[in-house]
DNA sequence: ATGGTTGACTATCAA
């Protein structure tokens, strides 16, 4: 079973590239950020003609996330709890039959947070990152597989950016997001990524500004976090960096998983 | 060489 996450910087705008990226990649599941539509705006029969069943949490001209899906999930929820008040749509959560037991998915658009002196934006990422940090604490209490998987904005290390120097002061790398994340690591969630490879650099973003992606400065910001239930059934992953250099490419490519679940 | 794009939406904002 192929579990993926991808920032598709607008889906709409992103069709014709995600329907190439399934056709030739096939996975079974996969996790979207920023779909930047509300529901309703959503693809969503060009994506059901593939095979695939769609669930959305969209958001006008903004965020949003979805999940895709060969076989249909069992249950959906939207929205990261622990915030009533939060109108960003930035996760959803559904949980799949397999092996005739359940694995549980998540596609997460955890809050980018720059600049990190704005008196919003910086104490919203950090505050959503406590949010996950309650969810992923109670969902791992199920001992259940289960895949964190999305766009965290989090630069875990420093081989994980092009330059040091040029993110030390960004909200992606500050010390306070990287303890963040290593909190949640701490949790008991594995780097499916860093789980099967040492390689760096090993980037998943690469700006459209200044030729980022020609010289390869990009950073590793869209994470696989898995409970040890699905890290013990993980055999390999992939970035897919190829598809960045397709016509009109997101600035993220898919990140893969492939696991010895049988749907 | 001090670098500047893209998507959603229509004047900027977010990334």
């Amino acid at each position: 079973m192929k579990i993926a996450t991808w920032n598709i910087n607008g889906v709409r705008a992103r069709i014709d590239n995600l329907l190439a990226w399934l056709t030739e990649s096939v996975p079974d599941i996969v996790a979207l950020q920023e779909i930047k539509t509300l529901d309703e705006g959503f693809p969503r029969l060009e994506i059901e003609a593939l095979g695939y069943h769609v669930e959305t949490h969209g958001q006008k001209g903004f965020n949003g996330v979805a999940l895709l899906s060969k076989i249909r999930p069992d249950e959906i929820s939207r929205g990261l709890p622990g915030n009533g008040e939060d109108e960003q749509a930035r996760f959803i959560e559904g949980v799949f039959s397999v092996d005739g037991g359940a694995i549980r998915v998540c596609s997460i658009y955890l809050p980018n947070g720059n600049p990190p002196g704005d008196p919003v934006k910086y104490p919203y990422k950090l505050a959503w990152m406590d949010r996950l940090l309650a969810f992923a604490e109670d969902r791992l209490a199920l001992e259940e597989p289960l895949v964190l998987a999305g766009d965290y904005n989090v630069i875990p290390e420093p081989h994980d950016c092009f330059d040091v120097r040029a993110w030390e002061g960004d909200a992606l790398f500050l010390p306070e997001t990287r303890q963040a994340f290593r909190r949640l690591e701490n949790l008991g969630l594995t780097d499916a990524v860093r789980a099967t490879t040492d390689a760096v650099p090993l980037y998943t973003f690469w700006d459209y500004q200044a030729g980022c992606w020609p010289k390869n400065k990009g950073i590793r910001i869209d994470h696989l976090m898995l409970s040890a239930e699905a890290s013990d059934r993980l055999i390999s992953t992939a970035v897919e960096k190829h598809v960045r250099n397709w016509e009109k490419p997101s600035d993220h490519v898919p990140v893969v998983g492939v696991f010895d679940f049988a749907a």
